[in-house]
DNA sequence: CGGACAAGCTGA
DNA sequence: CAGCTTGTCCGG
């Protein structure tokens, strides 16, 4: 009798029912594979079920993971080791499922996903159930919101100046709702408006074990995650801001996790935006206000049309803007040209660093410098006076605002990405890229100088992208009885998001959009991956060619995988064997 | 991921 | 051929 022959006898097969065994999804990023452990008789049985965290050993070390399947049949002819400990509290077994679902869509790992399902510190009991107290929002007064959850997959188009928690409202009133905002900030600050109403509702990730034991959820994106005792509706606020897209890798957008989690619980499903997306209007009907109460959430709109400006003179400041600029209030321009103007200058002389022809702005990569058309590449010095030091313009803000302060003759305020966090300095004018609509609260005025760029963004989206920075210029502004005005300079006066701008109609770009990606099979009409990183080559070759996905490039290092939907593209994606080594995979890429 | 182990490279 | 790097495999 060998060894193997002494241990089958010692544990004969389907024997150990009393022992209970579970099933764990380690939390190692790089593993996508169950392991069975028994539960040992030190563990009280009754804190493990599925979706416990626990601590498991795992090839000689300890690894967290969670519970996915409970009394299980191991494997024949496997040792099975104890559970180790367990952690707390993790995500319920119908977000589990949500995110197996996530993770195939999005081409990720469920761990991964599990991670932003789970409490950001362990959880080892759970807070008492909060009673709601009166029962609110009865008798809506308003006919659209109080009907927004009669069913479905709604879409409400509720213009930037409305307030959106009449609807949260309206969802609550249903029972615990999820209600994922674009913002913590927003998210808190909606919390706080429920609870002096009365309803018991939970922020996530910060009240994860309150939000466990009942009532209504919110949070931003990552709540589509969070736990909701007994969903009732489901509610996602500007589904249309791209800030519900995660940008790691898996790219889940909230906004579709939001539809399929309320698909699976059976509950109705609210998309509210000023400017719905194509994908929200796939997912459902929009309604919407009357014209006129729509118009009245929308601020005025003052086109300058540069077409017949010299574009030697007047720089980013043409003589028709200064007035709007000395009204009265704060006034906050939008000037985005970070891409553009990254332009390297001399430290010592101030040269640009150009090309030997003159003609190519070239930039740092690794220590060299390179002109990106031509490929020219040199030694980091430069090439007037052979200084080593050289400097980053940030040419289109800084210049500007330089230009701006002269101009107006008072302080003006420079706000980038860089200065989020920081209390911003006063004062009545403030000028930056599109991060100043974040950190800015309120305005009298704000002016796009150089709509153009966002019009002529090579990216599909741009017209959707470009409407979007309207809406958050509107919210700056209020609705046309605040009295505030959108200042827009652009060459192209006619392009429908001005136009929709100026009619307070967005859908007239989800009309004009829709018909040319309908034609060209893109996004929502079509689905697309995108494929980079040092292992982009051997993942495109594993990848192969599956029947109906479209290889496109490579063009900058990546490969553009198309489909006409998104489970084929989906299956194509899990049959790819992992190869070793960075790579990205982007689902739904937002800047193609 | 990180340890185990095997197959290849180098140097005296 | 020891000693080290690099690659591949696998975990209950």
């Amino acid at each position: 009798m060998n060894a193997g022959e002494q241990e089958r006898e010692m544990m004969p097969a389907g024997k150990p029912s009393s022992h209970r065994v579970v099933r764990v999804l380690p939390d190692v990023p790089a593993i996508d594979k169950l392991f069975d452990y028994v539960v040992p008789d030190r563990i009280d049985p009754d804190t493990v079920t599925v979706g416990t965290m626990v601590r498991i050993e795992l090839h000689g070390r300890r690894v967290g993971g969670w519970v996915v399947a409970d009394r299980v049949e191991p494997p024949p002819g496997v040792e099975l080791k104890p559970v180790a400990k367990v952690t707390g509290y993790g995500p319920t077994p119908d977000v589990i499922d949500l995110a197996r679902w996530a993770a195939h869509r999005w081409y990720g790992r469920v761990a991964t996903l599990l991670t932003t399902a789970s409490p950001p510190r362990a959880v080892v009991g759970l807070p008492t159930p909060e009673v709601a107290s009166s029962m609110v929002a009865q008798g809506l007064p308003d006919e659209l919101i109080d009907g927004a959850f009669d069913g479905g997959t709604r879409v409400i188009q509720l213009p930037p100046g409305d307030d959106v928690y009449g609807l949260c409202l309206a969802a609550v009133a249903r029972g615990n709702a999820l209600i994922v905002a674009p913002s913590v900030a927003e998210a808190r600050h909606l919390r706080l408006r429920l609870r002096r109403s009365g309803v018991a509702a939970s922020l996530v990730p910060d009240e994860w074990a309150r939000a466990a034991v009942g009532g209504t959820v919110i949070g931003a994106r990552a709540s589509v995650f969070a736990p909701v005792d007994d969903l009732a509706a489901v509610l996602v606020i500007d589904e249309h801001d791209e800030v519900h897209q995660e940008e790691r890798m898996p790219t889940w957008n909230a906004r579709d996790v939001a539809v399929e989690r309320a698909r699976r619980a059976g509950v109705p499903c609210v998309l509210v935006s000023p400017a719905p997306s194509l994908e929200a209007r796939e997912h459902g009907s929009v309604a919407g206000p009357s014209r006129r109460r729509e118009r009245d959430g929308w601020p005025l709109v003052e086109v300058i049309d540069r077409r017949a400006d010299d574009p030697t003179r007047g720089g980013l400041f043409p003589e028709k803007l200064v007035p709007w600029l000395r009204r009265e209030g704060r006034v906050v321009c939008v000037l985005n040209r970070t891409g553009r103007s990254r332009l390297l200058a001399c430290a010592r002389c101030g040269e640009l660093v150009r090309s030997s022809d003159g003609r190519e702005p070239m930039v740092m990569v690794d220590q060299d410098l390179v002109a990106p058309r031509s490929g020219e590449s040199r030694p980091s010095v430069c090439a007037e006076c052979g200084a080593t030091a050289l400097k980053n313009l940030r040419l289109g803000i800084t210049r500007a605002r330089e230009e701006l302060e002269a101009l107006l003759g008072e302080q003006v305020v420079e706000v980038s990405g860089a200065t989020a966090g920081s209390d911003l300095p006063e004062a009545r004018v403030y000028i930056g890229t599109e991060a100043v609509l974040h950190q800015v609260p309120d305005a009298a005025v704000v002016a796009f100088l150089d709509f153009d760029q966002e019009l002529l963004a090579p990216r599909y989206r741009a017209g959707e992208q470009a409407l979007g920075l309207i809406v958050r210029a509107a919210r700056l502004l209020g609705g046309r009885q605040q009295g505030g005005r959108l200042v827009v300079l652009t060459r192209q006066p006619r392009h429908v998001v001005i136009q929709a701008a100026l009619h307070a109609d967005p859908s007239r770009v989800a009309a004009s959009e829709a018909e040319t990606r309908r034609l060209l099979g893109l996004p929502p009409f079509g689905v697309m991956a995108q494929v980079s990183g040092a292992s982009g080559p051997s993942f495109i070759e594993a990848l192969g060619s599956p029947l109906g996905v479209e290889v496109q490039g490579p063009s900058d290092d990546a490969w553009l995988l198309r489909a006409p939907d998104h489970a084929t593209l989906a299956d194509a994606l899990a049959a790819v064997r992992r190869p070793s080594g960075r790579f990205r995979v982007e689902v739904d890429p937002l800047r193609v």
